[in-house]
DNA sequence: ATTGATGAAC
């Protein structure tokens, strides 16, 4: 048929498809519509195809794979094409693709255009692989891109993205006229890279603000660990910024979760469901990870379980599982784990970790072992947490000379946190030659943490090498070593209380005394008699350990 | 047809 023109019937028919395509919601409608198309003879005509290309490239419900082999079938592909995928593959999990089709059209003699540059930018940062970035930046000044806004403002993103936050300023700073896309990429840029005076300093110089502005801006302070601040942003935000979203709230939950601020991440759910913002699943994912976080591992769990079983991924299922390990929930996490290989969820290494850390605490020793080489068995090389959390099993179990043989044989060079499970272990189960051992390499491992100076210090005073009990002291006070105090939050009726040993000046201070004198007392009246080395060993006192700030 | 953001374990 054909020869370049329609006929009658078939045009019909290519207006009938393209408002069908139009309407497509999955891969399976497209295929069965592309397939009536090539029927009809449609197979080389560019709308139709135009249509295909980009709902399975760009559509959350696309084939970026099944896009390609369409497109490959194209005997000249237009430049549009070339950059339907080319984007396509910059938003999808494989983005280095993007590089290498664009390495193919430039061989096939195709120019890249204004549109080509923005996607490759984009699949350069999300890579965050700096020589190809800059190497797309060569080939933007080359072909005379460079003063394209919408270029310039991916590039910003780009660098900042590859932590080269010098060169993302040098763009911003050449920008003429720059936009709301310009200033945000900069705040944000700022942000992820730890320098939130700067991202605060931009914030303030911006004329417009808009949802992401205040979402970078928050969730910066929540990545550098200023999750009080973060929620002062926030707080601003509802009083004078705009609506705040889904994504405004995965950062402010996460503030929540890390402070254990039970009562602000209810109300955080509750603006949630008011303002009618999307559950997407990253949001349930946060909500569950908050709550369990503060405790309320009831409500995480009904979070979770409002979740149809079809839509969840492994980052749910992680959460989910880690939770409850870590409240203790041994049988429950992994119960739940065997759930998720039911509904036929891929686990991943951190499924792993939190499954040995399951076991850590409910003493799992079989399990662990189990985990591990499973671990093992389905491709997954361990990482030094996943030994680190085994030392700690084994170490927590009192198999100290097996966790001591586990870390000889690793593959990898011990890490502090492994030593340090060792280290706790042996106090716990009282082999203090090896606590000795092991507390020397720690020092030598981390230098400058008082705590393992202290650690080792008190193992000498139980077996009475006082002057060698005394050497670690004066070796951490030589060395310069600082003392950090550690400190502790607890939230009450929605006001967040810092306790620190030895301070005193809570305006509730003495009161809490009295309740902290009262619990201690209960306690040692139901335990065994407590002895010098009991205390020595636990460096202190219940009551400095709990002391109020 | 273009640019800018978010989750799980230590």
């Amino acid at each position: 048929m054909l020869g370049g023109s329609l006929s009658c019937k078939t045009a019909n028919i290519n207006g009938t498809l393209l408002y069908l395509l139009g309407k497509c919601r999955s891969m399976l409608e497209l295929k069965k519509l592309h397939a009536i198309g090539i029927s009809f003879g449609l197979s080389h005509e560019d709308s139709f195809i135009y249509k295909i290309l980009s709902f399975s490239a760009l559509s959350n419900s696309g084939d970026i794979d099944y896009s390609y082999r369409v497109f490959s079938q194209l005997s000249s592909p237009t430049i549009f094409s070339w950059n339907t995928i080319i984007r396509g593959y910059s938003n999808s999990n494989n983005p280095i693709r993007s590089l290498f089709i664009f390495l193919k059209m430039l061989r096939h003699g195709v120019a890249p255009d204004y549109l080509t540059y923005p996607f490759l930018v984009k699949a350069s940062a999300r890579l965050s692989k700096q020589e190809s970035g800059v190497s797309v930046h060569a080939q933007i000044i080359k072909t005379g891109h460079e003063s394209d806004r919408f270029i310039q403002n991916s590039l910003i993103h780009m660098y900042a993205s590859c932590g080269n936050i010098m060169w993302a300023h040098k763009i911003f700073d050449s920008i003429q006229g720059k936009n709301l896309v310009s200033w945000n990429s900069m705040l944000d840029g700022y942000a992820k890279c730890g320098e939130m005076a700067l991202a605060q300093k931009v914030f303030e110089s911006m004329q417009e603000r808009d949802v992401r502005s205040w979402s970078s801006l928050i969730d910066g302070y929540v990545k550098d660990g200023e999750y009080r601040e973060a929620m002062a942003v926030f707080e601003k935000m509802r009083a004078v910024g705009p609506k705040a979203n889904e994504v405004t709230m995965v950062s402010v939950l996460s503030a929540c979760a890390h402070l254990g601020a039970l009562e602000k991440g209810r109300m955080m759910h509750k603006y949630i469901v008011d303002n009618c913002l999307p559950m997407t699943m990253v949001l349930q994912t946060s909500l569950v990870d908050m709550y369990a976080k503060c405790g309320a591992i009831e409500e995480a769990l009904l979070v979770f379980r409002g979740v149809s079983k079809s839509q969840t991924d492994v980052f749910i299922w992680n959460a989910m599982i880690g939770g409850l390990a870590t409240h203790g929930l041994v049988e429950e996490s992994l119960k739940l784990f065997k759930e998720m290989q039911m509904v036929g969820i891929r686990s991943d290494e951190i499924t792993y970790l939190c499954l040995l850390a399951a076991c850590a605490h409910g003493g799992q020793v079989k399990e662990a072992w189990y985990f591990f080489e499973s671990l093992v068995k389905c491709g997954m090389t361990p990482t030094s947490e996943h030994y680190a959390c085994m030392v700690d099993v084994l170490a927590r179990a009192g198999q100290l000379t097996t966790a001591y043989q586990f870390i000889c044989q690793m593959p990898i060079e011990p890490t502090a946190s492994m030593l340090g499970a060792l280290f706790s272990g042996c106090i716990n189960h009282r082999n203090l030659d090896l606590a000795e051992t092991v507390g020397r390499k720690l020092i030598e491992l981390d230098p400058n943490n008082d705590g393992r100076y202290i650690g080792l210090s008190n193992v000498y005073a139980v077996v009475k090498r006082w002057d060698d009990a005394k050497s670690m002291r004066e070796a951490m006070e030589r060395r310069g070593v600082k003392k950090s105090p550690g400190f502790s939050f607890v939230e009450i009726s929605g006001i967040l209380h810092r306790f620190i040993a030895h301070d005193k000046t809570h305006p509730d201070s003495d009161e809490t005394y009295s309740m902290l004198h009262f619990v201690v007392c209960q306690m040692r009246h139901g335990c065994r008699q407590d002895n010098q080395e009991e205390n020595l060993l636990n460096d202190t006192s219940i009551e400095d350990d709990l002391i109020l700030f």
